[in-house]
DNA sequence: CAGGTTTTGCGTATGAGATACGCATAAAAG
DNA sequence: CTTTTATGCGTATCTCATACGCAAAACCTG
């Protein structure tokens, strides 16, 4: 048998608890004395189950995704294309997420989970593993991105509503030195950057479907010239 | 004339200590008192010319980057190539410019001239507005995302030499179980992932090639369709 | 130049947060 | 029942950001 005094709460527990936190009022309030509260324990009792803080955030960002979805029927594209909305919005659910310090390469077994999932929309196609890989972590790259795009704004418009939407244009178009930048410039007079705060989110979207068309359609030329 | 004591600091001259003493010591060595040792000054004196922390850490950021350099002749793909390497080597030479928390859209004026830059190598193209934009953005992000993984682990291999290169795959042939992520497995056996030191890091460098190399295949597609 | 005004430099103090250390306690082993 | 071992956690320390207020400097008016 197994000597000492028995465990009464474990890593998971407390990874648990750490997430409620996170859930309920964003990371920052995440401290090992909250998150001790928050299941109802001494704030130095966590420290049996973790090393440090930073491994707890670790162990949130790992635990912090749901499962993959199982793929739909279809081609590598559809496919692809599918699994990268599926992780965009498995970040939605968690916007602190895309704020841990990322400390080296996957090992978390949701994220090699998700890894598999795309990889396995590749399996069929004539790519080497190698490109494969570059493929999905081309695209896993993008959508962190795009989403740590989209969710800063959104925390942004929350802070301060009024700021937002058309304002951004305004703001370029005083700091904008048309002689000093003018594509920018021309960008700019096209009123791209002049949306209300509704369209602004709309337009988060549909940049993530234009990058991710573009990506994937780079995808498929490089395929098609290897088939 | 302006009345008061004159002041003998401004933001600009706590926004370079701070960048040095980044630069020296890294992001984390950065506290108000560091930057205020670094000059000569008392902490608090820091304050008149920042009004936090946080905005000193965004004062950086636009700091941080070098200006674009001027673009080389040619047609667009090869500008934003020579785009997309310049963002990397930029986001090199100062790691720590990944760690600062964005705080929404960029209107420092080092980040428009990159922007502008960027634009300007899409002027001759036909694409709308919109779409330059959306093909800036997704290979900024591309870039940053890629970035950031080269960073982290030439940042985890410092901490580690032992730990790296050709280990991942063997920590990962410990956790993958075959029958669950049979893509993964499949391409763990391929021996991608068993690199020694040396290798892995001009792996991050074709990873970034591939990934750049399908991006604007991807935009090439897209505008052959539109000409 | 004296006095008033304004703005800066900065010492002191507060409060949050991470975590080292050591003791008391619980549970298994002998 | 004593010894061994691992846990729960109170106390204490250290690092930081930052509010507050006073004093010094530089301008203004008369």
């Amino acid at each position: 048998m197994k000597r000492g005094r028995k465990p009464t709460i474990d890593a998971a527990d407390i990874t648990r608890a750490a997430i409620a936190v996170a859930d309920a009022e964003g990371l920052a309030s995440v401290s090992m004395a909250r998150v001790a509260q928050e299941m109802g324990n001494a704030t130095m009792a966590l420290y049996r189950h973790v090393k440090s803080k930073d491994e707890l955030l670790t162990l949130m960002a790992d635990a912090a995704m749901d499962e993959p979805p199982p793929l739909p029927d279809g081609d590598w594209r559809e496919q692809l294309g599918f699994w990268a909305k599926a992780v965009l919005e498995a970040i939605r659910k968690r916007p602190w997420f895309l704020q841990i310090p990322i400390s080296g390469p996957p090992t978390g077994l949701t994220s090699l989970a998700w890894l598999d999932s795309a990889l396995g929309a590749l399996r069929d196609t004539p790519l080497e593993a190698g490109e494969k890989v570059g493929v999905v972590m081309g695209l896993m790259t993008f959508v962190h991105g795009e989403a740590r795009l989209g969710v800063t704004l959104a925390q942004g418009f929350e802070d301060d509503p009024a700021a937002f939407g058309s304002q951004y244009g305004k703001v370029l178009r005083e700091i904008v030195d048309p002689r000093r930048m003018p594509a920018l410039a021309e960008v700019l007079d096209s009123g791209v950057f002049d949306l209300d705060d509704v369209a602004a989110a709309e337009d988060v979207e549909a940049e993530f479907d234009f990058g991710l068309h573009l990506f994937l359609e780079g995808v498929a030329t490089h395929i098609g010239g290897r088939a």
